[in-house]
DNA sequence: ATGACAATCAGAGATTGA
């Protein structure tokens, strides 16, 4: 089963890109996050009739996230448990019907910009609530995973320029901190069981001719529970797709599970 | 230190992103 997260920055302005990209790398399940559209403005006919089942957690102007399937999903639950008065869209839950079942959870972190401040201060707050939903999910002991824009630079080999990101949301140490702690509850960081060293990124700023000069960071991510990781067979990163026309900032992120 | 670029909503320019 292959899984891409794919940060596509606006269904409305990405779906020629959107719909020709599941036509070409055809995945089992794509992720979707920044969708930027309310539920009914989804083009959910579109994705339907290329064979997908189509669930949204949207919001009008900002954020969102989908999670596109040609297998059947169960269990489609919307929002981040632990705050009720939290409304913007940035998770959403299924169970993949596979061979083996895989809970997969899409995440689009909060950004955090500017730090230290209020937003910074929800970024962690949100974190946290990731922290406990993690635990609960590893408690059921069966696969799953947690995938999306994390906005977080795990370490210095993340980033072309890692001196531009020690005071940024996404390179702070309470930021790493709190994605390592996600990693020593026992979840694995697809990418790195794969592949090792400096170069590897998955967003590239539209300024200042960022993709050119391969001046990117890796912040897109896939976490394996133990009872998902033990079924990775490859994860990669597309990043031919950020030289295409119209493209997002974020390529996809791929895991191909033996599930 | 800031802007560079892009998307959204709105129908200009502010806001957000990373």
């Amino acid at each position: 089963m292959k899984i891409a997260t794919f940060n596509i920055n606006g269904v409305k302005a990405r779906i020629e890109t959107l719909l020709k990209w599941l036509e070409d790398s055809a995945p089992d399940v794509a992720v979707l996050q920044e969708i930027k559209s309310i539920d009914e403005n989804f083009p959910r006919e579109l994705i339907e009739d290329l064979g997908y089942v189509v669930e949204t957690h949207g919001q009008k102007s900002f954020n969102g996230v989908a999670i596109l399937s040609k297998l059947p999903l169960e269990d489609v639950s919307r929002g981040l448990p632990g705050d009720d008065s939290d409304e913007q869209a940035r998770w959403i839950e299924a169970t993949v019907m596979g061979d083996t079942p895989v809970r997969i959870c899409g995440l689009y972190l909060p950004n955090g910009n500017p730090a230290p401040g209020p937003k910074y201060e929800y970024k962690l707050a949100w974190m946290e609530r990731l922290d406990h939903r993690a635990k609960t999910l590893l408690d059921a002991e069966t696969p799953c995973l947690l995938t999306g824009d994390f906005n977080i630079i795990p370490q210095d080999e993340d980033a072309k320029r890692p001196e531009a990101w020690v005071n940024d949301a996404l390179g702070l140490p309470a930021s790493r901190a709190a994605f390592r702690r996600l990693l020593n509850q026992g979840y694995t960081e697809a990418f790195r069981a794969r592949v090792q060293g400096a170069g590897h990124y998955s967003f590239w700023d539209y300024q200042a001719g960022a993709w050119d000069r391969n001046d990117g960071i890796r912040i897109d991510h896939f976490l394996l529970g133990p009872e998902c990781a033990d079924l990775l067979n490859d994860c990669w990163i597309e990043s031919e797709m950020r030289g295409r026309s119209k493209p997002s900032d974020h390529v996809p992120v791929w895991v191909d599970l033996a599930a």
